[in-house]
DNA sequence: CTCCTGTCCTGCCGGC
DNA sequence: TGCCGGCAGGACAGGA
């Protein structure tokens, strides 16, 4: 995604083609008018979103839900446009970006640059784990009086912005903490290494370019992301990477559903 | 207010 | 072999 933005930064949108009405929600208005001409000025990420500045005062806000991709093809590329393929940005130089998502989980806005923030999907965000200021004691004072699991919260982004179902078990599973405990118990030493466990699990994800379902694959029908291995996720049965040779005894990494998601862990590593 | 459940959508998978 | 129910993800609404 780094790589993509750095390659549209200072492109120019000549055409926008909108495929249909709406994803989870109804496409901004006059969404095509509104792009073609405009200069796409530099790229940021707040929580799953992705901004996209353009020259006109204006952030164009993408989610990509969890099958959506953007897909870059050069200008001697040809390209017909498939079924999922929504939104397609062909840019000056003949460069297409395209926004495509099967399962049309994801999500289009186009907010003005100076309040952006204010829109409902960002004014209630908590921190974002890769800033300075977040550590066990921003986050041990966010979990203060959570008296619902410490999965639970971790899943509320208002508590930390960012992380989903995966990343989270993900995240316990580093830290060693129980994905059952009270929130409001992780504190201290404990807190401070969850935080940790977070920047580390996301800080990677992000370099492996995140990730996607395992039933996910790309018009030349290679397989997606999923191939970014989990240490717990979607490993119920298997050996616990931490106590390895124990499987015998601990029956290996468990799955549980809090809050009608799945959650995997060992509860043996995890306290 | 907090916590938790159901809904949206599609494609894959397992079971019959 | 083919069909169909169940499941997965993130955001959000609404009920307890």
């Amino acid at each position: 995604m780094r790589g993509m933005a750095l390659r549209l930064e200072g492109g120019r949108i000549a055409h926008v083609e909108q495929r249909r009405e709406d994803l989870r929600a109804p496409f901004p208005e006059n969404l095509p008018a509104r792009l073609e001409g405009r200069l796409f000025t530099k790229f940021a990420r707040r929580s799953k979103y992705i901004l996209a500045c353009l020259d006109d005062g204006n952030v164009l806000v993408l989610h990509l839900g969890m099958a959506g991709r953007m897909v870059l093809l050069p200008p001697e590329a040809c390209y017909t446009a498939a079924a999922h393929d929504h939104l397609v940005l062909t840019m000056a130089d003949g460069t297409r970006a395209v926004f495509t998502d099967p399962r049309r989980f994801g999500m289009v806005l186009l907010l003005p640059e100076s309040g952006w923030q204010q829109h409902k999907a960002f004014k209630d965000l908590g921190p974002e784990p890769l800033e300075d200021d977040f550590d066990g004691r921003a986050l041990a004072a966010a979990l203060k009086g959570r008296k619902a699991s410490i999965k639970d919260a971790l899943m509320n982004q208002k508590i930390v912005a960012g992380l989903g179902n995966i990343y989270v078990s993900e995240a316990l599973f580093v830290a060693g903490i129980s994905p059952r405990r009270k929130a409001y118990t992780v504190t201290g030493a404990r807190a401070a290494r969850l935080a940790q466990a977070i920047r580390d699990v996301l800080a990677k994800a992000i370099a492996a370019g995140g990730s996607s379902l395992r039933d996910y694959r790309d018009a030349s029908g290679e397989l997606g992301y999923f191939q970014h291995h989990f240490a717990v996720y979607g490993r119920e049965g298997e050996a616990c990477p931490a106590c390895l040779c124990e499987i015998h005894k601990t029956g290996g990494i468990r799955k549980i559903v809090q809050a009608g998601r799945s959650t995997y862990y060992c509860p043996q590593h995890q306290r």
